[in-house]
DNA sequence: TTAGTATTCGCAAATGGTTGCAATAACTTT
DNA sequence: AAAGTTATTGCAACCATTTGCGAATACTAA
């Protein structure tokens, strides 16, 4: 797995070190797909599969560790009904997400539909938005359909 | 203040009880511009000016009205720098926020600059976005021209 | 290969925010 | 005006996440 050398090697460039922790957790993370099948895992996920490869491992380590590995590009957030979940961030072009507030999925959005909004807020205020890792909260196509009561509240 | 009314109307058009604490709490949002000065006050904000008017007010109480007037369009969330913040919902159109990373700072965004966005989601993914109570994260014009350091690293 | 040192860890305590529950109080009905 | 019903409250416990701190350990230089 290419994937994990080159998160390897960002590490130690930017002179982090390489301990048992941080390749456990970027190795699960890799692997993983969690239980939803989307890509991403959860937090306490990430914690329980840590803790099986090696059982003193902390859920502060696990939080900081993802953090860590967040801030070199290395994995990326997605909020999911507030709490956080992380997967390896896509080699191929960012992507962002849609995430359906009535069932929690989790959809791809190709970063090319927020590029205008980008521009405009860039010419418009000089606000350079943080959309590297964005997600849109929403209710999606199958949810609308089913009339599944979303749990927000969005009158 | 209408604005006052209109919502204590909301309140009880919707079957809710006209408690002194959700009056409190109205009465401090809709008069409080809040330590910034830029018309939204954070939860503690509230909580402090509402125990002076009602001793026994309690947080958790906090949370819940504002919950609920948030649900009931008469109160704008706003998440700044990961902390909560509550405004009077804007009666002649919502508006959105541009929140810096780096120095805090909340700027509005008129609805327009979203349209386009959210048609794009309709129709390309029949998904329908939260954009009634949407912030952007960023990095505002003067905070880059300042250089300076935001917090989130997001490289 | 060992000794030095700065980073990272595990732990425990704190954070902002939410929730369950029994007691209270706002509205309804009479 | 008083009694009944149900929403709402205050409290305390809880949640996910963050942080301070001394002990442990990955790296560096010898």
């Amino acid at each position: 797995m290419i994937k994990h050398e080159k998160a390897i090697e960002t590490l130690r460039l930017n002179g982090h070190r390489l301990t048992p922790q941080r390749l456990i957790v970027l190795s699960i993370i890799a692997s993983g797909e969690g239980t939803t099948g989307d890509g991403h895992m959860g937090v306490d996920e990430v914690f329980q599969a840590a803790k099986k490869a090696y059982p003193y491992m902390d859920i502060a380590t696990v939080y900081r560790t993802l953090h860590l590995f967040k801030g070199l590009g290395v994995v990326t957030e997605v909020a999911i009904g507030d709490r956080l979940h992380f997967e390896l961030t896509d080699p191929d072009g960012h992507h962002h997400h849609m995430v359906c507030r009535a069932c929690n999925g989790a959809f791809n959005l190709s970063p090319h539909y927020l590029a205008e909004f980008r521009d405009t807020l860039n010419k418009e205020f000089g606000f350079e938005p943080d959309l590297e890792h964005f997600a849109v909260s929403g209710v999606c196509a199958k949810c609308q359909e089913a009339g599944v009561k979303p749990k927000g509240n969005q009158e």
